[in-house]
DNA sequence: GCGCATTCTGTAAGCGCATACATGACTCTG
DNA sequence: CAGAGTCATGTATGCGCTTACAGAATGCGC
């Protein structure tokens, strides 16, 4: 592990200059194919690897988009099993790394700590030629300062409103009209009436979407619409949606009908508490989440819920990322909706099959 | 989008020189609070982000960790059902990523493309500061070169034995450990003696470690033990599965009594395959796996398989290249191996519910 | 108010590469 | 065989930052 070789010691051991050994790597016709075999013999035997730093230094970019997401781990999450920690930000990283490869990219990801997430935007932003921030990972603001400088595409989150609203490229799913669906079937497939929706003390434009959502539902089809949540958990894990699913039962009228989870995670969480009160899902209370993130396939039953298409999101951002870096600088922001589908399975009454479900919104 | 602000347009709108607007960033308690705040404001009004190459070009180090993975992507996996999508991999990034952030390193991922996979290797090895390769990605060889220079660890492969043993660090699964007791069990609690092995056409220690443990399972029993896996499947995909189920059914003496597969993927196309054939699983024949991919709990039945322990391994690599980093160059290279576990599900005829399972090697 | 220790800040020299420009070696044309 | 045109290679500069080292400012004791 001594001191790595340099363009200059390829240079000397073949007997010619470092911009012959940096075209070799660059543009290799440039190079008369009898010094090209003599610069890379020496390179292979020296174990030189171009340094991207210098090269990214030099030329300007770096061939790298980055992803930062928030750090989801549940701790409730048994650490044992590991298909059910895989979150939804998995599927992201996934469609972002096919999508990026497609292109000529790597992809640099970096959750955020819960030391200072300044420094991860930052460590990454300085480092890649573009990239995208999963909503709520990163003040706006800061995101506003970077984005003037190189491409960033915010994912799943709405632009911000008034007075200062964003100048990002955002790629949005349909919150709104999936929620609402989802909430029509409850009411008019299973004739559900008394429906609480959980969802989360912190302020989040997704949940607030999604339970206007469930609100429109509701007096669409002359049900009552509560002003309010029934529940704002104050995280939205299995923990918080188990304790608002106990909430809900102790009330003097009973449990509700129908408990609409503002994400898969509290939905698990409620599915479990219910089955330790001796309650049976979906007859004696339905339970639906929203996501689509793999242990709702796993749990029993099986979760009923709104799949965000994330492999998709993923790719989107790729490419809006890669028309920015090599398009007209000047154009707008842009706001991407993507589709969602509804999920209909066993927790709120379809049975154990999944059925099949077709794109909502956008 | 305009040329971006370095250190030297923060240093001249604070007022001071690039020095003390480069300690703000890596030592503040260097620089006197007042007039850090006035860099910080500085910075802040222009947009200024570091450059993360610069940074690593002066400092000889980039505070990133890399993984290179072979292009996993089954064509046979329904694209639209992003969780059956997931592959294991994926869960090896996520194991990464978290051990990475605890060290404060980021992450870059990169798949190998079709086109070259030394260019792969080269774009990842020059941006980070040790990587880790999944086995058969890249050439050893290649990787010996490099692992001169730093840190390189490869995934799920064992050492090259022989002549041209390589000195990189390793980490192993009990693949023969597994296999082995896996095939105890079908032969010893569920009774099965007529097994057939579907492995793989090309190389690949791991499917060879599988096999042995196979047949040292078959042997230990007294059971028929093939030289041979029964079918090389060209590719581990669900459609080779599929072919190579369709195979052995087609044979003189009728389907074997248990399908034992090199891995999930092969093994959930061999599950298809048998019931488009009319034969039901596990009642007619048996089918197992390896890797224990989420895949294998959506299907029905339920798929037995030997669980690699991937977030762990993702995590493994992490922890030995920071050690590596920080600690004496010389040392000789590690080889770790990681426990498996067994997960019985239905398709060995153990019922719906997954058994209990015990880590089993290392 | 002086000398000295202690902070704080500036100066300057790279880090390893890409690349514009200059140079040299040939080939071709007339 | 001179001059123009090609192609291959070398020279020199700078990308934006870190980091010795040196120098200025400040604080302290007496």
């Amino acid at each position: 592990m001594s001191t790595a070789p340099t363009v200059y010691d390829v240079a000397e051991r073949s007997g010619v200059s470092i911009a012959t050994v940096s075209r070799v790597y660059r543009n290799p016709d440039s190079v008369r194919a009898q010094t090209r075999e003599r610069v890379l013999a020496a390179a292979r035997d020296l174990g030189y690897v171009p340094s991207g730093n210098a090269r990214g230094l030099a030329s300007r970019s770096t061939g790298v988009l980055g992803l930062c997401f928030p750090d989801y781990a549940d701790p409730d999450t048994d650490a044992e099993d590991d298909d059910a920690a895989m979150l939804y930000s998995d599927q992201i990283i996934r469609g972002m790394e096919r999508a990026a490869r497609r292109h000529g990219y790597a992809l640099l990801i970096a959750a955020s700590l819960k030391g200072g997430p300044e420094s991860l935007v930052a460590k990454v932003a300085g480092r890649v030629d573009g990239f995208a921030v999963m909503a709520r990972t990163v003040p706006t603001e800061e995101l506003e300062g970077i984005s003037r400088r190189r491409p960033v595409v915010m994912l799943a989150g709405p632009r911000e409103e008034g007075d200062h609203l964003d100048h990002l490229d955002h790629i949005e799913v349909a919150n709104y009209d999936g929620q609402r669906e989802l909430t029509r079937h409850l009411i008019e497939d299973h004739g559900l009436r008394r429906l609480a929706f959980v969802g989360s003390a912190e302020e989040s434009p997704d949940v607030e979407a999604r339970f206007q959502g469930f609100l429109a539902a509701c007096r669409a089809a002359d049900v009552d619409a509560p002003e309010e949540p029934a529940v704002r958990a104050a995280m939205m894990t299995q923990a918080e949606g188990a304790r608002a699913a106990d909430a809900l039962c102790g009330r003097a009228d009973g449990p509700p009908q129908a408990l609409v989870c503002a994400n898969d995670q509290m939905a698990v969480g409620a599915l479990h508490a219910l089955e330790r009160r001796g309650l049976t899902v979906p007859d004696d209370v339905a339970v639906t989440g929203f996501d689509g993130i793999p242990l709702g396939r796993l749990v029993r039953p099986t979760l009923t819920t709104v799949r965000q298409p994330m492999l998709r999101m993923g790719e989107e951002a790729v490419e809006l990322l890669v028309r920015r870096l090599s398009g007209t600088p000047g154009s707008d922001p842009v706001s991407l909706m993507l589709p969602v589908t509804v999920a209909r399975r066993a927790s709120c009454g379809c049975g154990p099959e999944e059925r099949s479900a077709v794109a909502i919104g956008a």
